[in-house]
DNA sequence: CGTCCATTTGAGGTGGATCAACCCTAGTGG
DNA sequence: CCACTAGGGTTGATCCACCTCAAATGGACG
């Protein structure tokens, strides 16, 4: 199926020569796709799209160009733990097992580069520096699940959401504002609490003009201090 | 201080000459160690022993040979994320970065193996199968991350601790009964539960013959698959 | 300009936390 | 060898943060 849709939307695109290392996280593919012998597609979603499903096998490894992914797991009734959201730079899907520990979707349209997990295996086992490289990108996908293990057993609603304003704000505020790509449900799921908590904890930090909106999903923060002593 | 205590009670051990490829999970630490130039050190741990702390340099990699280990996180007011434990044979404090993003303390008396960072990182910068090896080691523990997220965001305190005694059945039961090295505030900090609310489970999980204790830490599943009906 | 979601807000219910005894058992010292 | 003690575990009563259910509001898009 998604060979299938490769053959009709995909445009593929040879990375030629070599690149400049990674100097930061948005050219962190760049630094293995750089190398000769890789080869990047590149692939749309629509909105909702399933990009892959949990125990699917890994194929290839991805990296948002533009819009953004959820990665989540599903309880057989439903309940959803959204495992971490991938912005234009992320790379994600990348594992060095056969098949994929979460499914991801499209939260809005967006552009991804893919390349092979085979190919990208054959390089690292060739190339040291790219071997180290894969290391540390799922290195860093630990220490992130790390962090949010410790908000989703430890940490109340408010703190909950202080911190994931602040992880936003972080990774997609331009000029102070962020637009968020997800709606409530999928804050919710990505926390551990209902829609209903994530909005009544917003309407007070809007009440407390810790925040201010222009739209439900654009997003000032105002007072980046009250809202680090919320995050516990 | 780590370096002092080494003084005073480490023995040195030289693994001399290859062993063979890993063949279990047991052996993992073999798979490196086993590599020429690689010097593992043996040492000993108390009751309660602090083996690292958060955002400590982490100077080795550890194996546990014999008894128990927690990785935590802990909130400014004391609040504590268990995010694993490591029971002979695991290795733990793998990190590719300078240092250690959890805690670690010996649950009861402990021996581990230490080699350090900085030789297996020499050794993975020649070796392809160790970087290979690092690497896969980092992704089973992101592996677990990502399933442990879904039991913290997602469920019911009966469905964790099901999910739990699942897991240490798996991993430490020896002829169909588990001697559980932790106490249930331990168990409680591990799955996002008050220690109450673990007995209580466990006290519901008894009297519905699901399992028998000798002793509050010595247990034997008399059905597991009851359990992992109650397990989502 | 109407339709459809997404979001907000309100009211009430509940699962797990908190607070408080009590019990059990392993270790200690007489 | 046994009485004593302390820490871990169990159980009960009550509380409350967050969930559930419901309804109103708002905003994006045809």
């Amino acid at each position: 199926m998604l060979t299938q849709t490769l053959k009709t939307q995909a445009i593929k695109t040879q990375i030629g020569g070599k690149i400049a290392p990674a100097r930061s996280v948005s050219e962190q593919f760049g630094a293995i796709a750089g190398h000769a012998g890789l080869v990047a597609t590149e692939f749309s979603y629509r909105k909702d799209e399933e990009i892959y499903g949990e125990d699917e096998p890994a194929e290839y490894v991805y990296q948002v160009v533009s819009g953004a992914v959820r990665s989540y797991k599903l309880l057989s009734d439903g309940r959803r733990q959204i495992g971490a959201f991938h912005l234009p730079g992320d790379v994600f899907g990348l594992e060095p097992g056969q098949t994929h520990r979460l499914a991801a979707e499209a939260i809005i349209a967006t552009g991804a580069r893919l390349v092979e997990r085979a190919s990208l295996e054959r390089s690292a086992s060739t190339d040291v520096q790219v071997a180290r490289k894969l290391w540390a990108m799922t290195a860093g996908e630990l220490r992130h699940a790390e962090d949010h293990m410790l908000l989703l057993g430890r940490k109340t609603a408010m703190e909950r959401v202080a911190t994931f304003l602040l992880e936003m704000d972080r990774r997609l505020a331009v000029a102070g504002m962020m637009a968020l790509p997800m709606c409530r449900r999928d804050i919710g799921d990505y926390l551990g609490l209902t829609l209903e908590t994530v909005s009544r904890a917003l309407s007070q930090l809007h009440a407390k003009r810790i925040l201010g909106f222009s739209g439900a999903r654009q997003i000032v923060l105002r007072n980046r201090q009250r809202l680090h002593n919320l995050d516990a």
